[in-house]
DNA sequence: GTCTATAAATAGATAGAC
DNA sequence: GTCTATCTATTTATAGAC
């Protein structure tokens, strides 16, 4: 988590303000979630967040760059790791596994917010998922031309990827009372599963694995 | 879209309404939507609105009962046609994609709604979502009995066809300006191709077909 | 840095005329 | 069925004391 000045340590309640912002708007989305409530959860007052951002949408931004960046930096790790081409794939769908241990709020901000038409997002945020985009778009490049990887496009790639496991995060819920109403054992899927399914498929995919 | 009663034909301004609300809804979630910007949406006042549904909460209901009954009888009449069991997994799949023709604000209220922790949703509409997962796992056991396809979880099944599917549909936004903010053509990807890649992935996992 | 008090706009919902 | 007017609660945001 940033904070506002690299000269003095940062104050606790700036700390307090962010995490307690992520946990509001992951559960009631942008629109749903209150200033007011947000302090109370960091036990502050609401003056003390405009103390430290200028405004409701300034914090959400923060709270979503915040996650950007550390995305797009282990995404360029991956990509510049000296891995097989299939093991960079691998590596890069761990790395959104990852993300969503540290940061267990981003999956639902995120999904709400592309379903908001990404209207919230400042560009350099979005220049940012872009630019992970292009990771991927890197790697898939470079098992081609290794001669491992058939052509696929990036996009739809990414989509499978991303889908199903921030599908997963977010469904506990949902899956837990879709149980208690009729039972189908949804609730039993681990994320495990999940994510093995798609590392399994992802590479079947690329490598032409598929008869 | 159902109406009040069942003697007097449905009165213009329930229905205006109601597809009115589906929009907002969509494209501002439960929290985000204004009932005041229902009406004007739908060229009537708030009193009107109040005058068809009890609220805000229950005209958000009807909506989503009204898209559950009707991917519920679909998905019906599916695991009973007289299909062989890779047919029905696409006519699953097909029914999915047609659900978002008929119905094109569907996929964003849904994810919103289990984003939210399908919090919103009356036990009733949750039973049939339920119902509908049933289906595909009874068609999987059908498979299964005729040594066609492998067992493999339902839950799983199901998330990874309507995953993709509901991200793409709610992406275009996001992907244009993902596009115009650095450019990698994710705003190129087209339905057709995210469907047929769904249908090949479920059918290639579901028949032992990957190496 | 932290607080109380409050402004100003908007929310969902209702009363009651026609 | 449709309207205007309004009640009450909640919203984001700010002023100003300490």
């Amino acid at each position: 988590m940033p904070r506002a000045s690299r000269h003095r340590p940062a104050p606790d309640s700036r700390s307090r303000i962010f995490a307690a912002a992520a946990a509001e708007f992951a559960a009631r989305g942008y629109a749903g979630a209150s200033v007011d409530r947000i302090a109370r959860a960091a036990r502050l007052n609401k003056a003390m967040i405009y103390y430290h951002f200028r405004s409701k949408a300034a914090l959400y931004r923060a709270i979503l760059r915040d996650t950007f960046d550390a995305i797009g930096e282990r995404a360029r790790a991956v990509a510049a790791a000296p891995l097989a081409p299939d093991a960079k794939v691998r590596a890069y769908i761990e790395l959104f596994v990852q993300a969503a241990d540290a940061r267990p709020h981003f999956a639902p901000i995120w999904l709400r917010e592309v379903t908001d038409g990404a209207t919230h997002v400042d560009r350099d945020t979005l220049a940012y998922a872009g630019h992970v985009l292009g990771t991927l778009a890197g790697i898939l490049r470079e098992g081609e031309r290794a001669g491992r990887f058939r052509p696929v496009s990036p996009a739809l790639v990414q989509m499978s990827i991303v889908a199903p496991l921030m599908l997963f995060l977010v469904t506990g819920p949902m899956r837990r009372k879709l149980d208690r109403a009729g039972g189908r054992g949804a609730a039993a899927l681990t994320r495990a599963q999940v994510v093995a399914h798609i590392e399994r498929v992802t590479l079947a995919v690329l490598e032409g694995r598929i008869a």
